[in-house]
DNA sequence: CTAATAGTGTCTATTAGACATTATGTG
DNA sequence: CACATAATGTCTAATAGACACTATTAG
């Protein structure tokens, strides 16, 4: 048999086969909290529950596991994230009480501004803060404890997080986020220097003022995604 | 209908699913170069070409998609290697010429000497040099320049790399080891006093002696894959 | 002795931490 | 003016880079 005739006469369901889907962690930062967000399940199992907005690789709709992951983002949202990420694949036995199951997990950022036509329209669609989340489907809850460690280190060598603001941000509010990321203060002139050294923003000319000073608002720079510090924050 | 009865009748082949595979690579270190492990494959599709070692789940044997890359990687060098992790899900339309395909893709490092009574002995498997590799099935080219790329950046805040080397090995080996990786030099007095500090090996109390200086043998502690420098080497 | 490799001393350069100081808005 | 927040100045501490130097083996 040559691969042709393999290719014709192969059956995908002759073998059984773990149960595959996409699932995905959006944050975004809202009234000074990290939040992520979290779909009322209309089907079993874990009918009702809240869990992570996901689903099924479409074979003809999606070329890509990242164009499913932004496809179901974006039917939940209305619109697409400007960052995203694979963050890991689980698959074990037991997660599923369907199947032997994996899901891969991807990790996104979006800012609230974006989203809140289209969620706040629904009742099945919501933003969670990350310190209170309620009973979850599957193992949800972990995979957004991973998601979360992970936006932990990049928050400590990169400027990412900031795809989970406005376009246009002030410093302040990105040192804020940061630390609701973090969990814990940062040092502003360091913060600041290695920001400004790494060229990663650029201002916009104007400014934000809410009562007091006002603060300069800038805009990430279009590579700012891929650039890493090679020394961690700290403190 | 209850969560039960929808179990009940969950039938898993109702829906058109990608193709889901596990590969991994295997690096290890050997005569001055770092390899990687490939096998001749035996069947379609790409009948005859090198690619990397790896299978489908079977879902009565693994519990987990780790249980899968191993016993694969079990199956072709006749140990389990000290060090995986997962690298990354690579899933598109086309990937594979049979369908939709998925592949969990792991990375793992083994010392040379403890796969080679079992590769020594069968004539399609091999290690082959990360510069001269032959012509790959799939993507497989792609995924050990990802799984390179990913051990290259560890390289410069870990020192897991030290799990391609014999369980005791000298300071001089390792940073030949690490110098291989990143394909440039590095400095001697950098490299060993991070890991001094960070206690991350001990002295085994033996000597290994080349004709010159003997040079003290080290292991690795047992936490050491855990640890990270919050600080990369540049230089 | 020399050659070769292992291992250490030590100075410089870079960058994060700490925190004081100045700047600019509101009422 | 006082007060709050934004932005900057500046000193210290930690650690990587550079490279000279000493130590230990084989001939």
């Amino acid at each position: 048999m040559n691969e042709e005739e393999f290719l014709q006469s192969y059956d995908p369901k002759a073998f059984d086969s773990p149960i595959i889907s996409v699932d995905s962690i959006l944050f975004t930062y809202h009234q000074q909290q990290l939040k992520t967000l979290l779909v009322k399940r209309a089907n079993h199992p874990f009918k009702e529950a809240w869990g992570l907005p996901g689903g099924f690789v479409d074979l003809t709709e999606d070329r890509t596991l990242e164009e499913t992951a932004l496809r179901k983002l974006n039917e939940k949202t209305g619109v697409t994230p400007p960052y995203i990420e694979q963050l890991k694949t689980y698959g074990n036995a037991d997660r599923d009480p369907r199947s032997w199951s994996i899901t891969v997990c991807y990790s996104a950022l979006i800012a609230h501004q974006d989203c809140a036509p289209h969620i706040d329209s629904v009742d099945d669609v919501n933003w969670w803060p990350v310190e209170t989340l309620p009973e979850l489907a599957f193992d949800h809850q972990q995979l957004i404890q991973d998601a979360l460690q992970r936006l932990q280190q990049k928050a400590l060598y990169s400027v990412i997080a900031g795809y989970a603001l406005d376009k246009e941000f002030t410093l302040p509010e990105l040192q804020a986020l940061h630390e609701a990321i973090l969990q814990k203060p940062l040092q502003k002139r360091s913060f600041r220097r290695r920001i400004e050294q790494a060229d990663l923003i650029e201002e916009t000319g104007k400014m934000k003022s809410e009562g007091h000073r006002p603060a300069k608002l800038y805009r990430l720079k279009p590579k700012s995604n891929a650039f890493t510090f090679t020394r961690n924050l700290e403190n």
